[in-house]
DNA sequence: CTGTTAGCGCGTTCAT
DNA sequence: ATGAACGCGCTAACAG
């Protein structure tokens, strides 16, 4: 068996130059409809595939997509945003013969992202856990080529998802709502304190806040936390749900009564929200659309939005 | 700012050919000790580091691994094993320069393996999934760049995992086992079985078996089937973290207790389970572990281990 | 609009 | 053991 067609063969086969053939093959560059319709013949004809190493190392771009995140846990590679979002980013860049690498990044991120921007097989970037600061000093090198889920970026209308389970918690009676939020360190942990505090002046209810950092054994510790300091709460909402889980946890293992006693809301809506007992109440977002729009954005195209939905979803918890 | 060096430079500095640099820096082919110390050198003090879209252009190895995943279920890339064991192995060929892509392969995926085969940007392929058949006819073109994950490949030893739990529900008293096993078109959904009705035998207990297929619905439904069935049933075990959660929602459903009336185990060890109501006793086994040694395994290194250990964690359900 | 000529950066014969 | 020359497959610059 004869092994894959090159470009050269079906320009001869089209009775044109391999340039020609690359032109029509690849869209750019100009080509006469007669030698357009030939070149595409042609190449059907022969099942041609083009060498997507090959092109990339003639282009001087990279084969791989970077996702980075920013994160002080060490663990944070196996946190479900980040495998869902790098799945995603994985399945999406695979028709583009690309392929996906992953790295944590440490808060200071800097050297470790001119490093990036000079490693010649990454095609482009996507980051998550920057802060504003990381976003306005950026290496020239990743312009044109990187992109960044979360505040400033592609990134979920958290606004609008907090905002309306806030919105349900006080419409359904509770008047002393706590938040668990996200780490200080993290730019999109910024919005739903922002609208969170928002809501609570404008309701005249008491402002209460614990730093929280996605996992679950901050959900049980901040809990602890909150009923301590304010024993009169009746509603505690987080922004991921992996901290509502470590929430209940703590309320079932203090005897507290969810949603009777206090009311819980999530963020993210992970796989087993669902299965939580009581069922979590969360904000759902297309977090596999999310990942693929940034991988496209990185990668050159006009991302089409560039905030996405967060719909809440009422279950048992609140 | 001066580009990346490259190894012309390397040899130019280090008074040799491109030749001879490149056989030092690569290691393969003949060098006398001073060239290569010169060659060291040089590449270190101009920190070279080699261009790997050109190397593997150059070689005729691709640049990405391919992650297979093949499952009658469109939406299996979602799974949490695929999304834990694509996360590794994003991270884990980072280093090499590689990406990795991940594609869903239908039941006959024959065809699409020849494809992928002859896929010159595929350095190597990862398969979960298969059936026996499937190992048995592998294209030639992916010998040598291949490795799977499960039966016949790279392994979680579930037959001790299943059977420690299953040896524990006996010791503690249970005596209508039911099983809700894997697909019947998966390879590796044969070894629970096969040491469930193996163990049962041994025991002289009946045999109880419904299919299942890895997601939280069809444990739910599976669980009905079980109930409706066998009513005496005391414990029902699965394969599956998310099967087994889909079962404790139908029990609680039903006002059975768990574990005082049930006994329910999993297998996975989903980050969840812990948070599951009671939390779930189930196997847990290193999913990161594996998918990096299958990466490695496919991208050509000798695999240091082919079964990885499965070790019961015992919480509140058995 | 098209073909020719040079690369992209590295691996690998083949002489020497 | 070493270097010159060529090849991997495609794209970009330049004439025409």
């Amino acid at each position: 068996m004869s092994s894959s067609p090159v470009l050269a063969e079906v320009a001869r086969l089209a009775g044109v130059s391999a340039a020609t053939a690359s032109r029509v093959l690849s869209g750019r560059g100009p080509a006469s409809a007669d030698s357009r319709a030939a070149v595409l013949r042609a190449a059907a004809d022969l099942g041609y595939v083009p060498h997507p190493v090959a092109s990339r190392l003639a282009r001087g771009t990279g084969t791989r997509l970077l996702f980075a995140v920013r994160d002080r846990r060490t663990d944070i590679l196996s946190d479900p945003f980040v495998t869902r979002a790098a799945t995603a980013m994985a399945a999406a860049t695979d028709p583009d013969g690309l392929g996906v690498c992953l790295r944590r990044l440490p808060l200071d991120a800097a050297a470790e992202l001119d490093r990036i921007a000079a490693d010649r097989s990454v095609a482009a970037v996507v980051l998550a856990g920057h802060d504003g600061d990381l976003l306005d000093h950026l290496p020239t090198g990743l312009r044109g080529r990187f992109a960044a889920i979360g505040a400033g970026g592609l990134d979920v209308d958290s606004t609008a998802g907090i905002g309306a389970l806030l919105r349900h918690l006080h419409t359904t009676g509770r008047r002393r709502i706590a938040l668990i939020g996200g780490p200080p360190w993290l730019a999109a942990a910024r919005a739903p304190l922002h609208t969170y505090t928002g809501l609570m002046r404008e309701a005249g209810l008491p402002i209460r806040v614990v730093p929280g950092d996605f996992t679950t054994a901050r959900g049980r510790t901040a809990a602890r936390t909150v009923l301590r300091r304010w024993p009169d709460t009746d509603a505690i909402a987080t922004v991921s749900d992996a901290t509502a889980l470590g929430v209940l946890q703590t309320l079932a293992e203090t005897g507290v009564r969810v949603p009777h006693d206090v009311a819980v809301t999530g963020f993210d809506d992970v796989p087993f929200a669902a299965c939580a007992v009581p069922a979590l109440s969360t904000a759902t977002h297309p977090v596999e659309l999310i990942a693929a729009a940034a991988a496209q954005a990185a990668l050159g195209a006009a991302p089409r939005d560039r905030l996405f939905p967060s719909r809440p979803v009422l279950r048992a918890t609140a």
